[in-house]
DNA sequence: ACCTTGACGATTGTATACAATTTGTATACT
DNA sequence: AGTATACAAATTGTATACAATCGTCAAGGT
């Protein structure tokens, strides 16, 4: 019950219904989720470990706003970790396990549907870790994989700002192109270039005020 | 209380008075820190998210095991984010903040005095986690530091395999005089040595085998 | 002899009652 | 009117009681 608090406190603050800076308080959680305040608890104590909530002793939580800064932050630490784990991936990446990869490569979502773009987060996410899997090195996967969930809120703002979804999808099939010993540091690159664009289009999308979400 | 606990129980798994594979019952926790369950479990979740210890729903919590690969992995991830935050800390690197980093560095321990090992640990990582905030990317340096946190019980054992003392603080002054802007790759460069060179302290000591310690 | 089943012990998972803390408000005093 | 103090409301922090789950071991049947 406690992972199901979890879950889906964690989708709707990432799929934004909860608004960054609104306040939640754990009876209030416990009442709209269905249970009481021990799992109400440990899932945020779990979102405010990720980054996703902070704690304020005796004033309740409150959801992390966003800010240009913070984003411009999880995109360095993103390149630095996901472009290491892509050069040792094709270094290390066994032939029979490439196929696997052009079926998780062809996810797209539709253009304003926002249910849509829940599941491919959820699908792109799932390709992203599988790819930095293929490093050997769990630690590193564990690190990147907090990071991309706490991370999904700003490609939630990046969906709705245009129609990518053949662009990343394309992108996906050439990094799993890339995925060889002989043109690992070529993959690095590739990667570098692509989580650049996406920071971009994210900056871009909030600078331009596009949206009315609370920022700093 | 629940922070109590946390510094306490992760304290003694990192000067491993709890052993590595060890089987720990909250109701057992509670009785030896002087408290409920309830704040136990806060701390409990707190150390597995760190790694360090794995919650089996219905049969307890294990205190994680070590293994030379989990070491190594470790330790690969440290190279990656600390090289770079360290050369983006000389490229920002104010003048008038590097003095304050010389009495952080100014800090040894005695060899064979178990209780001053805990109390260089601790100055050490302060040190290390002082140098990456100047990186100015709080994302990193609270990555790095839980990172760190849990690497803590390796240079534990390292300490113990011979007295590094003089040595360490040399590299620690090393460091902070390539703090500049024109030597940052040298800086990172530097750092990846000393990283490299504990790495080969620690799993050397281990395949040694001159600790008694459950491994993997 | 072996397999199934049932009960018991140990442990975590959950709910709820109560304590501690903070913040704001109202009231009394100067 | 202004300030200080006491009190009340809201919220988390802690303790404890109870429920759910898993493993073990023994008993009984085949």
């Amino acid at each position: 019950m406690a992972e199901d608090v979890y879950r889906a406190l964690k989708r709707d603050i990432i799929i934004l219904r909860h608004s960054p800076g609104a306040s939640l308080t754990e009876t209030e959680l416990a009442r709209r989720y269905g249970s009481s305040r021990v799992p109400v608890r440990e899932a945020c104590n779990r979102l405010q470990q990720e980054g996703l909530v902070t704690s304020l002793p005796y004033k309740g939580y409150f959801v992390n706003r966003i800010s240009l800064k913070e984003i411009q932050d999880s995109f360095e630490l993103r390149e630095v970790l996901e472009t290491h784990a892509i050069e040792q991936a094709a270094l290390r990446a066994p032939a029979d396990e490439i196929n696997r990869f052009e079926k998780l490569a062809a996810t797209e979502y539709t253009y304003h549907d926002w249910a849509s773009y829940a599941d491919f987060l959820d699908r792109n996410l799932e390709f992203h870790i599988q790819l930095s899997t293929l490093s050997r090195n769990h630690r590193l996967v564990a690190v990147l994989r907090d990071l991309l969930s706490s991370m999904q809120r700003y490609f939630f703002l990046g969906l709705d700002l245009g129609d990518f979804a053949r662009e990343m999808r394309t992108e996906h099939e050439e990094l799993v192109r890339l995925l060889q010993p002989e043109t690992a540091s070529r993959a690095a690159e590739c990667l570098r270039k692509q989580i650049r664009a996406s920071r971009d289009r994210i900056v871009r999308a909030l600078v331009d005020d596009s949206f009315d979400i609370p920022l700093e």
